[in-house]
RNA sequence: GGCCCGUUCGUCUAGGGGUUAGGACGCAGGGUUUUCAUCUCUGAAACACGGGUUCGAUUCCCGUACGGGCUACCA
């Protein structure tokens, strides 16, 4: 493929969802992978619906990501502007060339008199009234007026839009990369309005008109597009553009994780999952979501697991940084049907890549989450840290949730196993622990271990009968890294600290239960 | 309702006229480990249904069912 030039065009309206991510990721993989541009274009043309900040959002979230545009606002290229709402004029002079080739007209019908239209139609039964060829001699348009007629009502300040004039009886063919031919009844078609009451153009002519004046060669977008697309195939036709029409790839869409329907907003805030990139303020809590960042994910994971949804290699192979996902990407993989969001799998691709993550890169991600909370170890320290929990890890706020302890006391413990294991009779034989930790000279991991081993033997005791009590001791947990290992991390002194205060919180617990 | 798209384990999917229908997540069990986790082994688990075409259909065709999308002066 020569010349790839594709383009990502979201609508500023708010958070960007994940789908929209999936969208603009395979864009770019189809993009990079043949040498291609990668355009970043904001649809802006509803100005009832602009979100101030949504546009930022978008290309944060794109940075996050690691999908640098070629082009775009702020990013320079030969083809912009690359704001719609900057580019009104363009679109007015395409519209008013497909009125003066005959297959567009003047509608001054208001919202309000389409609205009551509408109404008395289903009042006669008829639910699916339709602007097309079969009422629109009927209407309020420029249909039957002269050319000065026209003129006189534009300039006696009636507000009009125009629509496109669908032939009658033809079959519109789209030849759908993911889906194969798809064909439309013209007479199905609504005559869709392409320029609003206000001089702004709607999706459907300035999509085409952009795609077609910034060279894009390929279209590749939710499958919500697809019963559109005939509209636009006929004005890329009607303007003598069809030769160099991009090619058409409509992708299924991500389906909730249980129920109905496709993902929405909703949906993160119900089963306590993110279903955005990055967090999103909103005017109110209802309208603020998390983010994937935020619940402590790896951009890389996130990626992965959005390409598997709804497009796969053809091989076993599951793990694909955005480097690779770019080597093995091609359309022809992409899927039909919509996929479920499965939230365990993204877990499963995050822990993946926190396990092979170095621990030097992991420890520039976890310090910002442990200063948090107030702590600032060295970074050796945090660089052992992370080696010893990284294989224990999920999501990177793991690292704080599951490994508090090595960072501060815990006030917590486990309660059960104290209950279980903290017995008079053997209370003597933890002291005796103490003491023989206190007599390991050197603090190594090896010798640690051969000091307590050696103690052991002398004592005819059990890793069970040691092991657990010097862990609740060290972590107040029973679940962890290896007990020498963060021996040999906290110092000699730390250990003897923190085993003196907890034996002395385990009197107390067990003293106050009899 | 109309138009369009889709349907392989619970989920993401591979495959494709003759296969023990493969992998991954999740789940269950085993091994490794002082614990947890990692790792590893094993297991349960799928071609929506009905007609064709064919020697043979999960695979091709047609229906049906189910799911999804669109049906705005929103994208």
């Amino acid at each position: 493929m020569e010349n790839i030039r594709v383009r990502f065009a979201p609508s500023p309206t708010g958070a960007l969802h994940i789908g929209g991510v999936r969208t603009a990721l395979y864009n770019y993989l189809l993009a990079k992978k043949h040498n291609g541009t990668f355009i970043l274009r904001i649809e802006d043309t509803d100005q009832t619906r602009f979100v101030p900040g949504a546009e930022e959002y978008i290309v944060e979230a794109l940075a996050w990501c690691g999908i640098t545009p070629d082009e775009g606002p702020g990013f320079g290229g030969d083809y912009g502007p690359y704001r719609q709402s900057e580019r009104k004029d363009i679109y007015k002079k395409y519209a008013l060339e497909l009125v003066e080739r005959g297959h567009a007209y003047y509608a001054f019908d208001t919202p309000e008199e389409l609205n009551g239209r509408r109404e008395s139609e289903k009042a006669k039964g008829n639910h699916n009234f339709k602007y097309d060829h079969s009422v629109r001699e009927e209407m309020n348009n420029s249909l039957g007026l002269s050319a000065t007629e026209i003129q006189a009502k534009i300039e006696s300040g009636a507000t009009y839009t125009i629509r496109l004039k669908v032939p009658t009886n033809e079959e519109v063919i789209i030849s759908d990369l993911v889906r194969g031919d798809v064909s439309f009844q013209t007479n199905e078609l609504d005559d869709k309005i392409i320029l609003k009451g206000d001089g702004m153009p709607t999706y459907h002519l300035a999509n085409i008109v952009d795609d077609h004046l910034m060279k894009i060669s390929h279209v590749i977008r939710g499958e919500e597009w697809l019963p559109s697309t005939a509209h636009h195939i006929l004005m890329y036709r009607f303007l003598d553009w069809e030769a160099t029409m991009p090619a058409f790839a409509h992708l299924p869409l991500i389906l909730k994780p249980t129920g109905k329907g496709k993902l929405s907003k909703r949906d993160g805030q119900k089963l306590g999952m993110p279903v955005f990139p990055l967090a999103w303020k909103g005017e109110t809590p209802e309208d603020s979501f998390t983010g994937f960042r935020e619940f402590g994910f790896l951009p890389d994971a996130a990626l992965n697991f959005l390409a598997f949804l709804g497009w796969n290699p053809g091989t076993e192979q599951e793990m694909f940084d955005l480097n690779a996902l770019i080597q093995a990407f091609s359309i022809e993989q992409i899927g039909k049907s919509g996929a479920r969001f499965d939230f365990d799998k993204a877990k499963w691709f995050n822990q993946q890549y926190i396990i092979h993550t170095s621990d030097t890169e992991l420890v520039e991600m976890v310090r910002p989450l442990i200063a948090q909370k107030g702590h600032e170890p060295s970074a050796n320290f945090l660089q052992a840290f992370c080696s010893l929990m990284k294989e224990r890890t999920i999501l990177l706020s793991d690292f704080w949730d599951k490994g508090y302890y090595f960072f501060e006391d815990f006030t917590s413990f486990d309660e059960k196993n104290i209950r279980k294991k903290w017995k008079a009779d053997k209370r003597g034989s933890f002291d005796e622990l103490l003491a023989a930790v206190e007599n390991i000279s050197s603090f190594t991991e090896a010798d640690i271990k051969a000091g307590i081993e050696a103690f052991m033997a002398e004592k005819e005791l059990k890793y069970g009968d040691v092991l657990p009590i010097l862990r609740i001791g060290l972590t107040g947990t029973l679940k962890g890294p290896s007990i020498f290992d963060m021996m040999a991390l906290f110092g000699k002194e730390e250990v003897l600290r923190r085993l003196r205060r907890s034996y002395g919180m385990f009197d107390q617990y067990t003293a106050g239960l009899a």
